[in-house]
DNA sequence: ATCTTTAGTTTACATATGTAATCATTAAAT
DNA sequence: ATTTAATGATTACATATGTAAACTAAAGAT
């Protein structure tokens, strides 16, 4: 009952990406697909195939004498958790400013409008006066004094 | 004329985040705050101090005999950088979600939630009926017929 | 039945990273 | 002046990663 690793590289990740793509694919058609972005052989892309299978990140399921990989996690909730990763390096405090950019920099529609309008009106509820820090002291600037 | 690097591990970040909390920082006071959170020997801090200037992500200045150490690239920047490249391994179509996701569970301010609501309300203007997808064919279902 | 192709496994090697001890130099303490 | 302590540099070694060739087994083509 391991779970997947989570700690992946770039070069996984594009393969990754590949797998995402659909339920299933073999390693044929990811190595088509990477063949179109990357400047990779086709035995580097298997290597990374193997390691990915090695770090509970792809299933495989035989069949005939191929194998027929999978995703163990979903895309989406893979992301949320490097995004995770990634803000927990940054004071809480950052995080309304960081989201901000991240909105500023992105290409919206509508509909993506909508729902974070919708998500901002949920949040409004709990919104508190002062996001409290839990940095450790000395890797952030709240805890310094200004005199 | 070197430029930062921008690929960092995750232990070269927190020294990194003892850096920013303050202008300078000698080699002393971020070993001082990384022992309050990390097991790390104060030999293996030197280390990955040594690898961030070499990483040209720390400046040092020599004031006596030891170094004063200070950032080269702003912390908001960085972060900003590390997003951006995890935004470029999911399809741009995704985008909104992750953001509301990453609204939904941060703590946020009634500053933070005005803050965004007026990114949200600027970014309306430029809203589009669809975001495009530019990703490789096969790493995204975008192009996948459903029939 | 044999040759060729394909898919997966093993091996290879350089660089990066985690982790730290040792060494050298210089400043502080006695 | 000599010993001690601090700081940065060098060295060390295991595991991870980038990159790929070689090998093996089985399937398809002739």
């Amino acid at each position: 009952m391991t779970q997947p690793d989570y700690q992946i590289t770039d070069s996984e990740w594009e393969v990754m990406r590949a797998v995402w793509a659909q339920e299933q694919v073999t390693s044929r058609e990811i190595i088509e697909v990477l063949q179109k972005k990357k400047d990779w052989s086709p035995a580097t892309i298997k290597t990374f195939i193997g390691r990915l299978v090695k770090k509970e990140m792809l299933d495989t399921e035989k069949e005939g004498r191929k194998f027929l990989y999978s995703a163990k996690i979903r895309e989406d909730e893979f992301l949320r958790n490097t995004l995770d990763e990634t803000f927990s390096n940054i004071c809480d405090k950052d995080n309304g400013s960081m989201i901000a950019g991240l909105i500023e920099k992105s290409v919206l529609s509508i509909e993506d409008i909508e729902l974070l309008e919708r998500m901002i009106e949920k949040k409004k509820k709990d919104a508190v006066e002062e996001v409290p820090c839990s940095c450790t002291p000395g890797q952030c600037r709240c805890q310094i004094h200004h005199p």
